[in-house]
DNA sequence: GACGTATTGTTATGTCAATAAACAATTATC
DNA sequence: GATAATTGTTTATTGACATAACAATACGTC
């Protein structure tokens, strides 16, 4: 069920993605989708997904946060928040509270089954990397988060002249 | 521009993400966010896209590749190979050969003009990278490229057992 | 207080990359 | 030689976003 009649010649010893193993790019983002969907296999079962996740956590580390801080922490539109926002509202893990100073805006809040929801899936997450990460001891796990946050630092910063 | 008078009280000193901070996943998709920003910006000028440019340098490596290989290399479906391959055809940049043992199969082959964008192409990637990590020093540089690996490597092992 | 402007959340629509499903042509297998 | 499998392709669908417009509300200035 592999190769059988096709062109033999190609594919031979040596990888054919040579080229590309010396880009970060290339790397990461194989990494970043081997992740997210082991990621997203873990939450299924919890009824979330890494967008509501990601919502629920930010929520829960910033309760009465409005949409639009959300959208910005979260990097993605207000309109984007309305959908994840339904979703978790929808699950019962947060509720819409009106502002009193403002009645444009809600505060966001997360209900007692959400905080529940939130420690079941912070924990599963958890197993789920470690498990993942089984190769890496300790240190290496917290010298890649490291490089990790760094490397998006320096995108960040590089892209500050070019993206407006 | 930035906050004004939605809840004061959200947002407060700490990390709205702080919760986030934890997980690899995490850190890695914001990482990975900006880079592919960045690359795609890189690799516009020069006509490609991270589909083609990656299409691209597997064909290099690996001349008279099938499109099925391909697809296997890049890790998407056959049916997605056939745009980036047309993509590429329309660019001048490689060629379907027909192939003698199996006439439904095609050998993909770059172009003279193709290798010439190559070369721009590697070349620019290059400079781009050193530029976006330029704070990252070249041993920190390889141990990221290591522990992405060694990450998806990981996740690719994790994952034997759940993906069928 | 009244005016124009800005902001919040929302809806509708588009985009982009990738998948899924079906297909004709060809090849493999028994 | 009949049946099954494989290659590349087309078409339709998905998911996760962005864009653009909108009503309701708030702000800034006179």
């Amino acid at each position: 069920m592999k190769e059988k009649a096709a062109p033999e010649k190609a594919v031979p010893p040596k990888q054919t993605d040579m080229l590309l193993r010396q880009f970060i790019g290339y790397n990461m983002k194989r990494a970043y989708l081997q992740i997210q969907d082991d990621m997203a296999e873990t939450l299924e079962p919890l009824g979330l997904r890494i967008g509501t996740f990601s919502a629920l956590a930010v929520i829960m580390a910033s309760p009465g946060i409005s949409q639009t801080q959300l959208s910005e922490v979260l990097n993605i539109k207000r309109s984007g928040v309305v959908v994840v926002v339904d979703d978790l509202e929808r699950a019962g893990a947060v509720q819409r509270t009106p502002v009193q100073t403002d009645r444009r805006a809600y505060a966001l809040q997360v209900t007692p089954a959400g905080k529940a929801l939130w420690a079941r899936a912070e924990q599963a997450v958890q197993a789920h990397e470690a498990a993942l990460f089984a190769d890496l001891d300790a240190d290496e796990r917290r010298a890649l988060q490291d490089l990790l946050v760094r490397a998006a630092r320096s995108g960040a910063k590089h892209r500050k002249g070019t993206d407006g």
